[in-house]
RNA sequence: GGGAGCAUAGCUCAGCUGGGAGAGCAUCUGCCUUACAAGCAGAGGGUCACAGGUUCGAGCCCUGUUGUUCCCACCA
């Protein structure tokens, strides 16, 4: 039966059929294979609360590549899926659908939130993970892993233990970043400062004994009301003799010391800073210096709070008007300046951040930090491209302690107990009910734990971490880690460093990182703008593989892209292409039985297109041992369209029209041939169509996915063959050209007499012209004068077309004189390379032997050239 | 204040260890050639930001300059 396809390649009616089909099959299951080498990603698992965006299409698309390419390599490729809780975005989620309902946390309690939240979970936690598979991802959905489950709780609570054992955990009193939006603290890194506009205050505070004011300015007046001192610096004379009086403060009247530290810039403002420790995390630092009290004025939604007098009750802001207002009327207020200042906001919610001081769990990272960069320095961990190691580094190197406790409850609850009947805390692996010193019944610390915390051990926790399974023995350390480089501190360095402390390994050999999907103008794509392109959408108008050629292509590894229709299109059109490709092979395949060539059979071009073939089995399979994959699937696009389609297709044409059935049989075989190997290659980049061909072809095996990755073979490489078949093509490129300068139609034929010294190949030939160069008839002749002819010449052939009517010789000589001039420049510039002493004794010798060959082929060219002109003179 | 990226054809971008500048799109000219008009055959278009340096040789390496984007950093 001879399978027919579609005239144009519909993917919707392909993609879901296929996914199934693989999923049937299992082929996306890895399993522990003492015989085969593991190769394992884990998937940086998206949040439940997440939609498919194009950073994930990208993120998704680059793991895909590689995992289904080391799997047909022969490798047990194992691509590790699941999903992340995400603490604060999911709660704050639920909390706002319950705001509607007009419910709130404290109704429902700590039990009847979770429940809510885990049936939310259920609801919508996979919504994200069916999306995944549109994109024809390979994960291994057996192990479907999420940060909250059981294996990972454990692997939680197994760390936070052993820490705090080790002394790296501790509980304190700190100054953190407060979002008083989501109501918690947050991690250093997860707050984006961002420059913007605000006022310098310039306030005079009364000096206790009388003698005067001190003048001092501020970007947060309403922080007045926590103020404890005043700072300057120990050197700055201005000041010198108020150091250890007393300012009143005013509004409040609070007494409050003038303080020396060196922290204060003499030349910044007035060289006088208020030091309000509760709310600014310098302040805190000098507060600790120098023994002040700690005064919060604020409540955890940031308004003033009853320490506040008169402004309790009102948001910061308000306050701060209020304040101002008050500071002005008591002849406080000296002048106000418009300053940018940078303002730190909550990278969830971008609320601005309010440093407050509170009591939270800290992870100590000095320690945790310290071979967590031996490990990229000594290479053991590659960073791909690698200037990210000095991000890596300068970021390690100055790391500060983690803040990883939340006042959050959905998430992990921190595994510590405390006694309030005397005192005692105990963290423990598993759960506490009485003190162990006393017998008094324990609370649990109503925190839960960052979300990075958890996902910071996602490449081992999936894999059974801390019981020593036979996966966790089998594929870890996991092989490649991919993702983008906007979360090198959240994920990549915490996995890091984890890795280290609780496995004794590095988590991964190496990290491929890739930029950020922009939309057309280069912008960001955010909600906000309303500039995001929704991946599904695209997936249904031009297909997955369509998308994901256009993700993979034309980028190099840690850039930026820019997503545009064009580019996409310009993806489908080679999908359809290859399609077509297919169409035509299929059709000119009698049965649906196996068609090898016969090595001994094959013609000049069959050689010619297995040699590029080989050649580009070759390089993509470099490229993409180097990470390089833009570079392999723009070799493929090429060969694919250019060598194959355009080239050898056209070629074949002649074979599968001709009457010799045999002769026909090879071009069908190596036709076949090089389709299939092609579309393995092409497999790991556009898995849909290239199954769908595949399985319309002759084939073994049940799916392209686990079939074998094409070697390069010496057997397949002609280049002899090569380079002597590339001459043919030169004269029909050099034939169509001068037709289409000349405007003759192609449906207007002519003989062409060629004269040359590859005489056989060009007998042999000849017949390609006709096809390929609108030639009526070829002839192979010596050095004839051919009347009335247009003369083409290459550097192998002197071509003469008959076209009298056509032909106007002195434009024929202008040519000619005009290519003359041009080889001349040529044979000059290789000409004076080769003269050059240095350059012969200096550049490698392949190198010198290349400009001998470009040389020799000017000087061809040059005397064929030569011999025209002469020949056009003598009749003129 | 530190650090990094980018600057190549009209547009978007490749260019792997230095060896006479490439693709896609757009433009122009011919073609419905029995796989494909989502196609075929041609053409035009570049001081590789600027200035120095290293080298036989620089888009690529070094130094500086300009423009631009981003990251980090406690100057109130």
């Amino acid at each position: 039966m001879k399978k027919e396809l579609e005239k144009v390649y519909n993917p919707a009616a392909v993609e879901d059929r296929t996914y199934d089909f693989w999923l049937k099959g299992k082929y996306f299951h890895a399993e522990v294979d003492q015989k085969k080498k593991p190769y394992t990603i884990v998937i940086p698992p998206p949040n439940i609360t997440g939609q498919l965006h194009m950073g994930h299409a990208l993120d998704e698309t680059l793991q895909d590549i590689l995992i289904r390419w080391k799997r047909m390599q022969g490798y047990s490729a194992l691509w590790l899926p699941g999903t992340d809780h995400a603490s604060i975005a999911t709660e704050a989620k639920i909390v706002e659908a319950m705001r509607k309902e007009g419910v709130t946390k404290d109704d429902l309690g700590r039990d009847g939130f979770l429940e809510r939240a885990w049936a939310w979970k259920e609801k919508f936690g996979g919504r994200i993970i069916e999306q995944l598979k549109k994109l024809g991802t390979s994960c291994d959905w057996d192990r479907e892993r999420f940060t909250l489950d059981e294996g990972c709780s454990k692997a939680v609570r197994e760390v936070f233990v052993r820490l705090y054992e080790k002394g790296l955990i501790y509980r304190g009193e700190r100054i953190i970043n407060w979002c008083p939006h989501c109501l918690t603290s947050i991690s250093d890194a997860e707050v984006e400062y961002a420059e913007k506009d605000g006022n310098f205050w310039h306030l005079r505070y009364p000096i206790t004994d009388g003698s005067g004011y001190i003048e001092l300015a501020t970007t947060r007046p309403e922080t007045l009301l926590g103020d404890t001192a005043v700072a300057v610096h120990p050197d700055d004379e201005r000041y010198k003799d108020l150091i250890g009086k007393t300012v009143t403060l005013p509004l409040v009247g609070r007494e409050i010391p003038v303080v020396a530290d060196t922290y204060v810039e003499m030349d910044f403002g007035t060289g006088v800073v208020k030091i309000t420790p509760a709310h600014d995390p310098n302040d805190f630092e000098v507060g600790l210096r120098h023994n002040l009290e700690v005064i919060n004025v604020m409540t955890d939604d940031a308004h003033i709070n009853e320490l506040g007098g008169k402004y309790c009750g009102m948001d910061r802001y308000e306050a701060r008007k209020a304040i101002v207002a008050d500071l002005e009327e008591g002849g406080f207020l000296v002048k106000v300046e418009p300053m940018k200042h940078n303002v730190g906001s909550c990278y969830r919610c971008s609320t601005v951040v309010e440093p407050r001081v509170s009591k939270q769990w800290f992870v100590k990272m000095q320690p945790l930090a310290e071979p967590a960069i031996d490990v990229v320095k000594k290479g053991e961990i590659k960073l791909i491209p690698g200037r990210f190691e000095k991000t890596y580094y300068n970021w390690m190197e100055n790391i500060k302690d983690w803040c990883i406790s939340r006042q959050l409850w959905w998430g992990h609850r921190i595994p510590a107990w405390y006694c309030d009947e005397c005192g005692e805390m105990i963290v423990s692996r598993s759960d506490v009910d009485t003190c162990p010193k006393c017998g008094a019944k324990v609370r649990q610390d109503e925190d839960t734990l960052d979300t990075w915390f958890s996902s910071a051990l996602w490449p081992f926790s999936t894999l059974g971490w801390p019981d020593n399974t036979l996966d966790l023995k089998y594929f870890y350390p996991t092989s490649t880690l991919v993702t983008g480089y906007d979360i090198i501190f959240f994920w990549v360095a915490r996995m890091i460093f984890s890795g280290l402390e609780y496995t004794g390994k590095a988590p991964f050999n190496t990290v491929l990182f890739h930029g950020i999907v922009r939309d057309a103008q280069g912008r960001k794509m955010s909600k906000s703008l309303g500039n995001g392109i929704d991946p599904l959408e695209e997936i249904e108008k031009y297909g997955a593989d369509a998308l994901r050629f256009t993700l993979a292509t034309g980028n190099t590894p840690g850039n930026d892209m820019r997503y545009s229709a064009e580019r996409v299109e310009a993806s489908r059109n080679f999908a359809n292409k290859l399609w077509n490709a297919a169409r035509f092979v299929l059709m000119n395949l009698d049965e649906n039985e196996p068609t090898p060539y016969i090595p001994e059979n094959l013609e000049l071009e069959d050689k010619w297109v297995l040699s590029k073939f080989n050649n580009v089995v070759k390089e993509v399979t470099e490229n993409l041992d180097k990470y390089e994959i833009g570079l392999a699937v723009s070799k493929l696009y090429d060969f694919i369209w250019d060598v194959y389609c355009d080239w050898y297709i056209e070629l074949c044409k002649v074979r599968l029209n001709g009457d010799d059935e045999s002769k026909a049989a090879t071009a069908r075989g190596v036709l076949v041939y090089i389709l299939s190997n092609t579309l393995k290659l092409l497999h790991p980049f556009m898995p849909f169509i290239t199954e769908e061909i595949w399985q319309a072809l002759p084939h073994e095996g049940e799916s392209i996915m686990v079939s074998s990755w094409p070697c390069a073979c010496d057997c397949l490489s002609f280049a002899n063959e090569e380079s002597e078949f590339e001459k043919v093509m030169d004269v029909i490129k050099a034939v169509r050209n001068r037709r289409a300068e000349m405007n003759v139609p192609p449906s207007k034929k002519a003989k062409l007499f060629i004269s040359t010294e590859a005489k056989d190949t060009f007998t042999k030939c000849g017949v390609f012209m006709t096809r390929l160069a609108s030639a009526s008839e070829v002839e192979v002749v010596d050095n004839v004068d051919v009347e009335g002819a247009v003369r083409v010449v290459t550097t192998d052939a002197v071509v003469q077309i008959p076209m009298n009517e056509l032909v106007d010789f002195s434009k024929e000589l202008e040519r000619l004189n005009k290519e003359l001039a041009a080889a001349e420049k040529d044979r000059d510039f290789f000409g004076s390379k080769l003269n050059n002493e240095a350059f012969v004794s200096k550049a490698p010798a392949h190198v010198v032997d290349a400009q001998r060959e470009s040389h020799k082929k000017a000087l061809d060219k040059i005397a064929l050239l030569e011999a025209s002109i002469a020949d056009i003179k003598s009749k003129m």
